[in-house]
DNA sequence: ATATTCACCTAACAAGCGTTTGTTTATGGA
DNA sequence: TCCATAAACAAACGCTTGTTAGGTGAATAT
């Protein structure tokens, strides 16, 4: 399924360099969208990555320090992905580059990418060192809005921050409800900026 | 189905019938809200019952039953809730009587009840029938807001689908963010209407 | 008084878990 | 050619998992 194999030729062989590392994470955060952290085993991971499960512990110390290396990989092309696109569009009004933002974060969300998707999962319970680890991640992302937000022309000042808490809250959500034959994320932006925008 | 609940007298010793299957369900929905739903082992939840393991048999069938059992109870609380909130105001505005439902919504997710965060948690992946019965009982649940939307006075007729998806998304989530010390459950749904009221 | 039912306990089961250990194979530089 | 290293395998480790089987004493029914 995810493979990896090189293109160059017919080579059987690896050409040396741990690039089997990616393929493991590839599999880790397929396995953790799709099952979540507690219900997915070493061995799920491994089947996938075409190796035994003990073979994962050349590559990576344990299975939490795999859920971390997803968390920051995700976050790393949520990010990326907004900061391109606002960035983009940097001289439009606040509004457009706040709707901007929320569609890249929506696309990244909803688009498939399995590295985004465990971003947004709720957090595991039971490793509170981990979890405090992830949650500084996270917060550490939407920290961006808050800027976007807060030059938003709004009746009153601290309108920002709950504007902020409806749209990416709303946002995050959609991963519930979205179907691939429904309204795209760039069409669902624009539904949620069209409530909140001043008329 | 047998029931026969007597409504007598308070002995201290078991009127006999099973009453200590609500301590049971109690202790599941306490974990599987703390840990969710794969990381909670049938003796945490024996433990907390002040029970064994092997007890809890005599009382769910299986630990999806179990699971199955606390969504039930859980989708009637907060329907209840959001039902007696909303029929109390039945004669203001279609405004008024929205952002009740959803102050009540959020109280039951955010005040502490377990069984109502049980709900709202991810479903568990790996049982595809259990998981078809959960979305059956939040879809069902979730449909009393159709009609507490489509009342709105809104410029756009499909407006009320997206109003619904953007408010009860980011209720939702609030979860996440919510804190004790902050805002209360009833100002929350307060902000968020605002910003979505016209002007 | 006797029998039955209830609500639990004790004790185990097989399967699966994350992880460790020792070994093997392929590769590239000296 | 020789050898250090990379990247895997094979097999087990101790432990936990959901679940089951049979037993026990008290409460109830006959």
């Amino acid at each position: 399924m995810m493979d990896g194999l090189s293109a160059d030729g017919a080579e059987t062989v690896r050409p040396r360099g741990n690039n089997r590392r990616a393929a493991v994470l590839d599999a880790a955060a397929y396995r953790f969208r799709r099952q979540g952290y507690a219900a997915t085993t070493m061995r799920d991971i491994a089947t996938d990555a075409g190796m035994l499960a003990g073979s994962l512990y050349y590559h990576f110390p344990s299975k939490s320090a795999l859920l971390l290396a997803v968390h920051e990989e995700g976050v790393r092309r949520i990010a990326d992905a907004v900061d391109v696109a606002v960035s983009a569009v940097a001289a439009d009004s606040p509004w457009q580059r706040f709707e901007t933002g929320l569609a890249a974060h929506l696309q990244s969300l909803l688009g498939g990418g399995d590295y985004a998707q465990v971003v947004i999962r709720d957090l595991p319970a039971d490793e509170p060192e981990l979890r405090e680890k992830l949650i500084a991640l996270r917060d550490n992302y939407e920290q961006r809005f808050k800027g976007l937000v807060e030059d938003l022309p709004l009746a009153r000042a601290d309108d920002a921050i709950w504007m902020r808490l409806l749209l990416l809250g709303a946002a995050n959500w959609s991963k519930t409800w979205f179907r691939q034959d429904g309204a795209s994320p760039a069409e669902i932006a624009h539904r949620f900026i069209r409530l909140v925008r001043a008329r």
